[in-house]
DNA sequence: CGACCGTTTGATAGTGCTCAATTCAAGTGG
DNA sequence: CCACTTGAATTGAGCACTATCAAACGGTCG
């Protein structure tokens, strides 16, 4: 299911994912950077690219930003310039509907790519908010488009990231428009895990980044209603949870959810 | 709204489009092609280009393709090779869940483009069912991004269609997670009506091209649910509604609803 | 004309929301 | 260091909204 997440503890060792970072530069300095050292290079931009064109891609991402927890990368309506592609931390982004009222549309973690909604119009049409101190690496769009006119591989793998994420909506699509509440969550969190995993993270323990109402924004759902489901599975043993941290004891179990009721 | 939709009246005339298409060719036959003198050209893939990248375009999408009424254009799992541009009929598009259940994700009219949900992993992750005997461009993806390559202001035209994509969906989530029966078929109506204003056809009265099943699958409804607020809504006064003719009486109180409940 | 599909309408049940109170964790300031 | 504040999460009770089940109607097309 195409979905979205936040942040875990590193296999069951250490909580905090400093050791991705391998240093930490001066507050809101450009740090060098490299796509070529970076450890998600094999699921961000650069996946399956050649070793001349990462070199390429890495000259272009000059840039990276720190976001402190609860700040805004960007804000519907202001100006897009740029795509960002999550180094560590965790994001959500929203979107705002006419009377105000919010809806997270996503949560993004490490090589995850975010802006892409603001190509048409060439404004931001969601936000982007830091869930915990985050950093992200800058990819200027207009050179991003530049550099794919004379490399087809980069060009064609920018708009697979593209129809990816047109994917995961059409899944959210399905999640929000057919899917029981405990089917939903248990759909979140499948996702969740799998996506970690992907990332090298533990396959059955977590750390959500995210409030209940955030994670009920996400899902179409009021918090009460995300908290109770919580507490259903734990009832039937399918999880632990202490608040943020979650624990999965039989992810079968989960999985067998999405199934039930039509 | 971002939403998706149907077809209907030109204006108070005739009910069919059938003025739209300029000639009729063979069944299954490859008229020639023009972009120039298709009166979709300002609000299709072509808009905003130049002459001689209309030409090149023109020549790219060599073939049309006609779809019955109830047939798949293309069918998820499927290898994905052409994007496709409405040019006359109406399409909707369907996910299909593990369960084999599934659900309505957009409804196409002249000058939408489908399948760029294929472009990740090559294989069409939709299915796309011609809601009448409709005709498609066929554009040859492969074909469509070399052409990209040395006409920047074409390519940027292709990230601006994948964008419009996501931020549509941006939208029919946070429809389909925070909206109300009422609220959700009142935006789709408006957002209908919106459609069809903008390829010159009636502004306050229309026909629906699907049943209230694909309406209720696309809005996260049941059947009942679409029907009962049809009536409601004629109940008030705002619109009339004989089956699939619908007569938007008051748009301001459609709008209305929108901003109700919060 | 009859069969069938789509639509409408009614009665009832269930799911998730609203309102409200309580617990818990993590600051903050005296 | 503790009292206080604040924000997040849990839990309960009642209700609103939508789904479900069922029946009847209507339009279309063989």
């Amino acid at each position: 299911m195409g979905l979205e997440s936040l942040d875990i503890n590193k296999n069951s060792g250490t909580r905090y994912q400093s050791q991705m970072v391998s240093f930490q530069s001066p507050r809101g300095a450009a740090p060098k950077v490299s796509c070529n050292s970076c450890n998600m290079r094999e699921i961000c931009i650069p996946m399956g690219l050649k070793h001349e064109e990462l070199e390429r891609l890495s000259s272009l991402i000059a840039v990276r930003k720190r976001v402190k927890k609860g700040a805004a990368l960007y804000r519907g309506g202001e100006e897009f310039t740029s795509l960002y592609a999550v180094r560590t931390g965790v994001f959500k982004t929203v979107v705002s509907a006419a009377d105000g009222h919010d809806q997270v549309t996503g949560f993004h973690m490490a090589s995850d790519m975010m802006g892409l909604d603001g190509v048409h119009n060439h404004q931001h049409s969601s936000s982007a908010i830091a869930l915990e101190d985050s950093e992200v690496c800058v990819v200027p769009f207009g050179q991003l488009e530049d550099l794919s006119h004379d490399m087809p591989a980069f060009q064609h793998q920018l708009h697979r990231m593209m129809s990816r994420e047109i994917v995961r909506e059409h899944n959210a699509m399905l999640l929000l428009g057919s899917m029981r509440a405990d089917a939903r969550l248990a759909a979140f969190l499948l996702d969740l895990i799998q996506r970690l995993t992907r990332r090298g993270y533990s396959s059955h323990q977590l750390v959500l980044r995210m409030t209940r109402e955030e994670i009920g924004s996400y899902l179409g759902l009021k918090l009460e209603t995300v908290s109770r489901m919580f507490s259903k599975f734990v009832e039937d043993g399918l999880i632990e949870v202490k608040l943020r941290d979650v624990r999965i004891l039989k992810p079968d179990g989960l999985e067998a959810i999405l199934h039930t009721h039509h």
